[in-house]
DNA sequence: ATAAAGCTGTAACATATGTTACAACTATGT
DNA sequence: ACATAGTTGTAACATATGTTACAGCTTTAT
């Protein structure tokens, strides 16, 4: 395995506070095999039985639903380091929920289940790490229902741009997604999402240019959220 | 504990293939608690902290969703001898992703998550039986999602319907709840279902008397589901 | 048997979002 | 610098679902 990858596994959240060469002993033997997909791949489909847990070494992967005509709503998206649907391995029909799309050039490390019993057994830290991976799944996806069901677009918006502002500093974040991609996680089409963009900005709650947002008035924003 | 309690405690999944004795020892110190409450009662909001391992010994609960404008979605129905999110009792910060109500009057036995703990350590077979629970729920949670996004109402009552028939072996199945239950669990409102039952019935495709519903065209609602 | 509470069907209307299409703009690689 | 592909805004229109209200039914409790 090479140096990086390898190193990608060790930041694994599942071996958190693990002893480095426990872990680099797991991934000597011959049990683990990499794999390695093309951006714009489709890794596995919603169904697809999962019988090894997957880390991704490296690249990104994007988990979605996706419709018959095509329409798509994104999960989650996996980065270099994170586990892959780590609660399926033991669910019982082991069918992933989801599809698994590369978003970039991936390579995933792939640990037979054996392997993954015994580690839950022996280290006490793995088996909380995993179980605290497959706790913060459930939440996130719990999220995400809510927000399917219960949050216009208006409201998708107001809590995104509120979030971003918080998290770049500034009330004029740089949306670091296209609309497109934005749309996609929103569960909405892009004409939608693109709609409500602009009521916001004749009623001069927000200024746009392509990504850079001015958010001007804030209240207005956050009232949006309280269901006024 | 009253006989029947630690019986539905016994016939929880998380025990199956242990030892009675090994599960009995667990409840008979004193670091396990039975909680009650009334039919109706909110047991828990979405957001509360969670941290000791509930069981249901008496009773049925909801986990539900719910609007500041009272609008419902039902995520799932526990029944005695369940778990109650498990998975959350490891999540970062766990904290609950749903409401939890009493549908009817309930007795829980709560478990801290010390013991838990180390129950998972010492017995394999909790250690598996946890990990697929926790596995079920995201594997639940996630169809709910598909299908709020993705299915129409007609597309709901048909997959529905089909299931029912099957598991009741007749055309002829009986709704096993009400319509405004079932409203409740596809997460759109009464008269919008009722309407669409309605269509059914006008197009020769249903005809229904209260919940007693007879399918009159079977390859018609099946055609539904494939998105004709 | 009667009253009360809950369930069901229906209707007119409101509204959020999707669909399709096109033109303008922006980035990117050659 | 140019051509190409991707991104964005916009418009007219279609549609699924929600909202509110009411009347007729059931079921349940007294």
């Amino acid at each position: 395995m090479q140096e990086d990858h390898l190193k990608a596994l060790l930041a694994c959240h599942l071996f958190d506070g693990m002893q480095r060469s426990k872990v680099e002993n797991l991934f000597s033997g011959e049990q683990c095999h990499l794999f390695r997909y093309n951006r714009g791949a489709l890794i596995a489909f919603r169904g697809d039985v999962y019988t090894n847990l997957w880390i991704l070494v490296e690249g990104r992967i994007a988990a979605e639903f996706q419709d018959f005509s095509g329409k798509v709503l994104k999960v989650e998206t996996l980065k270099t380091s994170e586990a892959v649907a780590s609660s399926i391995l033991f669910a019982p029909e082991n069918n992933l929920p989801v599809n698994l799309s590369a978003e970039t050039d991936v390579v995933i490390c792939s640990i037979p289940r054996p392997q993954v019993i015994r580690l839950l057994q022996q280290e006490e830290r793995f088996l909380t790490n995993f179980l605290r991976d497959s706790g913060l799944r459930l939440t996130i996806l719990a999220e995400k229902l809510r927000l399917v069901q219960f949050a216009t677009i208006t409201e998708k918006i107001a809590g995104y741009l509120l979030e971003q502002a918080d998290t770049q500093g500034t009330d004029s974040p740089l949306l670091p997604l296209t609309k497109e991609a934005l749309a996609e996680i929103f569960g909405v089409t892009r004409p939608s999402l693109s709609r409500e963009f602009s009521q916001f900005c004749t009623r001069g709650i927000l200024s746009q240019t392509g990504r850079q947002i001015h958010i001007l008035k804030r209240e207005k924003l956050e009232a949006v959220l309280e269901k006024n």
